[in-house]
DNA sequence: TTGTTTATGATAGTATTGCTATTATGTGTA
DNA sequence: TACACATAATAGCAATACTATCATAAACAA
């Protein structure tokens, strides 16, 4: 494993590549940092680049607006949560195990690998919590999709699919599960710091009611035999 | 039944009460028009004094911002589909019939109560699969929350989640479920629609995998006594 | 009836946002 | 040396998100 990761992102997703400049990665490290402190709504790209000391005129040059600039972030950390759940699972041969670890890192259990340097990823991963969903809920979508600048969180999806389908070849809604755990996992990280009356799990309680409790309980459930009979009888 | 719901809304979602005047009720009527047309994020206060011929001082003082007005509309969504489940669920004594009730309305199985007359109810539930979760999904989520601007959703997640708890009292996640119920509902409508490679659900499928099928499966997977077992062992 | 409140309309104005265009400047490359 | 090129500096424009003021007409109260 080297220090720094290199993740390739579709190039739909920037005008001008980000990682080949001092200034584009500048504007991804600060944007993040920006995005973070102020929300999605409320950050600009004048603020952006007041905050770097550069020009709004130049930050577009490198993004075409503040969405994109949002799915380049949200790409970058589904890239990076893919390269992290390969490098704990590439040696694990079990399917249930791979979709445990894949839950564990799912939730957020950081520092057991090298953190990638240039970018705050707890601050980007408080961003895919509170802002990703903004990223596909657009009238633009279809459009987005086409250009294929989902493609990241669907082939994450699908990978992960796959290890569902290894457990139980009968599920029928595997992509479906696992796509509802990825939403899940935000949603209730959200929910327990601002709702709490919305879900029993809590971030401070490292024995009960942890997220990472609730999302195993969830997909297990659904992938025992008894469990899937339940459903079929519906 | 009545022909029209009265339905009681938080004071502060409105600066003064849509339902009591002509004007009111005709932002409400059609700026459920224009956001399902437009999209949130394109809809403006202009556009739809336009609209409406009135004006754009005059939309204001029936509401502080869009902001208010989209979270005005999602709980006057969620009291109307609280209304509905009630309706449909008041006779049965079964809790696992409740439950597949409460997901058969939730899935928007519509038609079979009287519409409400001056609310395009099935343009508000497709604004609700877009833009619900943009309501809660701010930098201001905590002062709303203190305003109750998400008392109906709440309430209504509790009143299901007594009855999951009905069916299994030792579940320990009847909350997180439930709200994961109500957020994966929207999320596959969703999916099924604009990114099917992320779920099996299909909406034209009466049979197999419908959105239906997969929050039974999820929802009743979770709540069988070997289903917990599985989860408590992880 | 008269007077008064109240809702709406009409109009104006301001700061910010989102974006484009033009020109200048410095820096590295052929 | 000449050229390309990235960035900075500046300007500007249309749209957005409001706020304020004043006129008018209907509703209602004395």
């Amino acid at each position: 494993m080297s220090a720094t990761i290199r993740i390739e992102l579709n190039e739909k997703l920037f005008l001008r590549d980000p990682e080949q400049t001092e200034l584009g990665r500048t504007i991804v490290k600060e944007s993040i940092r920006l995005i973070d402190e102020l929300g999605f709504e409320h950050f600009t790209f004048k603020k952006l680049a007041q905050h770097i000391t550069s020009t709004e005129a130049s930050v577009y040059r490198y993004f075409e607006n503040k969405h994109k600039l949002l799915l380049y972030l949200v790409s970058w950390y589904w890239n990076w949560l893919d390269y992290r759940i390969s490098y704990h699972t590439h040696h694990v041969t079990d399917a249930s195990e791979k979709l445990r670890t894949f839950i564990r890192i799912l939730v957020g259990s950081h520092g057991s690998e090298p953190l990638e340097a240039n970018v705050d990823v707890l601050a980007l991963a408080r961003i895919v919590v509170l802002e990703a969903s903004k990223a596909y809920l657009t009238k633009e979508v279809d459009t987005d999709n086409k250009a294929g600048l989902f493609q990241d969180y669907k082939n994450l999806c699908h990978k992960i699919a796959l290890v569902v389908l290894e457990i139980d070849p009968a599920y029928p809604f595997p992509h479906a599960l696992v796509s509802t755990l990825f939403e899940a996992a935000r949603k209730h990280l959200f929910f327990a710091q601002h709702l709490p009356s919305l879900t029993e799990v809590r971030l401070e309680n490292a024995g009960a009611n942890t997220l990472k409790g609730f999302l195993n309980h969830l997909a297990f459930s659904s992938l025992t035999k008894e469990a899937s009979s339940v459903g079929a009888s519906l």
